[in-house]
DNA sequence: TATGAATGAGTGTTCATTCAT
DNA sequence: GATGAATGAACACTCATTCAT
């Protein structure tokens, strides 16, 4: 038998997360993919299952990179501002340098491909900030509020800006990024 | 010539918005918008020039909508702080009242079907808040941060829990509103 | 609008039955049935939902014209036997005159197409001749049988005597048909 | 080289036999075979040449089958009338306890894919009736007509009485089958 | 104005088969 | 002998849009 080439997987994802950041989710199809990745359209169905799989194996991969990126050597005994500033820090470097799974990320979500199965498992990638929010709260650090408000108002604003940056409106460099962590801070420390 | 029907018009942005919310916006094809609206799929193309200019068309209007619910009597002599969470208040509101508008506008802006054209021109309708963070700036009650910045605070943590809200994930009622309006004010205020 | 075009429907089934005698029912695709009836492939969407959609309305239109050809001006005053023998004259006569509509139906039924709802329409159409067969067993002239028992020794033996024909393998001759008519009758007649 | 494993090719042959009857002739593919017989596709080539040469080999299998069960200790020298009813009796009785063979034979007789040469090869092993019919027609005990017609009248009824009973429409049952030995002998006997 | 008819281009997916090991 | 990898061709069907009336 053919041995199974290890980077034709690699190729696959890396030809979609281009092709969706440059013509959006929805009009990026599996012979579009095919062709960008320089292999037939049913090659790609060697490597997965259908268009479904691919994607979602491709949102769970970017989930474990942002997660690796952001919780790696991630110390859980800092005291919570630290801890959440380097945490916030990290995740919006991670957007900044990974602009293409970020971009992926959002319009994935924002679809109705996202099935739930996939959302829970994704979910536990992002354990020690949740940790950190709940630790937070008995400390009386944060504010009494839900986990799920306290994690919209860490992580959309940083999002959105750094939307608007690569949309070019406006640059997110690290005097805003500052900006940013202060005002977020503000909104959730009690 | 007889007078192009003005109820044929909103039967279609009717029909093309209750679509997307059932269906999302990369499966709302002209044909279903059609047979939902009870005309033939060519007489979509009497009203506008193609699916683009439908979208486009509608997304105005809703951002016209929203500014209007926002801003009508809206006493830009009050306080700042007063008229910001007035301003809060009824940005959610609308949300909350007028799902189906919401979550259009929500899906267009994700899909690269929004144009910069468009977006320029959906931006004027809400200067009164803009000018409400200029104001605030001057009389040092806001932080000393783009206005841009200060509009993502305001608009997106809102946006966010009111799309988990719909997405049963989570309920946004008066008393989540309440601590909404407060984070988002501790957020931006100096 | 454009007006219908009234042959275009008849072309479409003239063209699926010309493959479906030519290359059988299962390599009968739209594309080679649009290419055969000179139209696009989704010109035949415009007039038919889908392909079981198709197949089922032009097994309807072949069971129809059978039982016209069957059971027109049929005299169901006959004494059994010559009521008996002109039903299967002039079954096996449409038979022959209508190889492509007969190859059709045969492929059809024997195949997983063929829905509930379908065979059920299109039993009545042979109504008259279970009624001649009750009436039959009636008179005691018939063999007190199942009534299907009694339609496929009547059926089936012209029906592949046909089939052979067909083939090439064996003429179905006046004569022969003499011969066959004989026979079922000797099967059934009590 | 390594002998060619016989269960091997006895899977395939079982795994296409029930995929036919499960799916139909026209849904099984290669792949389907492969993966109910537990090898892989590419394993199928190494005993048929290709689907065509699979089908046929199995085609013939059946035939060989079937005709085993029926003229196996056959008395060739027993009364016509009585050498006819065993016959059609074991005939049935393989039908109805081989129902995988049955329905694949038939399919396969109908679709296209049967090839003339296939038809000869399969035509020697029903020998035995043909010259039962030969001999009856001599004796004047069977009807002056085709053998190819005493043929038709001797198997197709029973045929269909068999798959109206596998497709749940009416039993065939002892009775019944008397029922039908008596009805396709009054059809044959002079 | 309004619309049914018509279509080329595209969709995701499966197919039988061959290749390289 | 056995098989995973690979593929061009085909499948049924939908799309946004134009045409003729």
């Amino acid at each position: 038998m053919r041995l199974k080439d290890e980077t034709k997987n690699e190729n696959i994802f890396k030809a979609t997360l281009q092709l969706i950041n440059e013509v959006g989710l929805s009009e990026t199809s599996m012979s579009k993919i095919a062709k960008s990745a320089n292999v037939s359209a049913s090659t790609i169905y060697v490597y997965f299952e259908n268009k479904e799989d691919l994607l979602n194996k491709l949102y769970l991969e970017a989930k474990r990179k942002m997660s690796e990126e952001m919780f790696t050597d991630f110390d859980e005994s800092l005291p919570i501002q630290a801890a959440f500033e380097i945490s916030l820090r990290r995740f919006t470097h991670f957007i900044l340098k990974n602009k293409e799974y970020f971009l992926f990320i959002e319009q994935f979500q924002n679809s109705p491909l996202l099935k739930k199965i996939t959302s829970e498992e994704s979910a536990e990638y992002f354990e020690p900030l949740y940790r950190l929010f709940e630790k937070g709260k008995e400390q009386n650090i944060l504010k009494q509020v839900d986990t799920s408000l306290l994690n919209i108002f860490t992580s959309y604003p940083a999002m959105q800006a750094a939307k608007e940056h690569f949309l070019g409106k406006s640059e997110l460099n690290e005097d805003k990024l500052n900006l940013i962590v202060q005002m977020t801070w503000d909104s959730v420390k009690a």
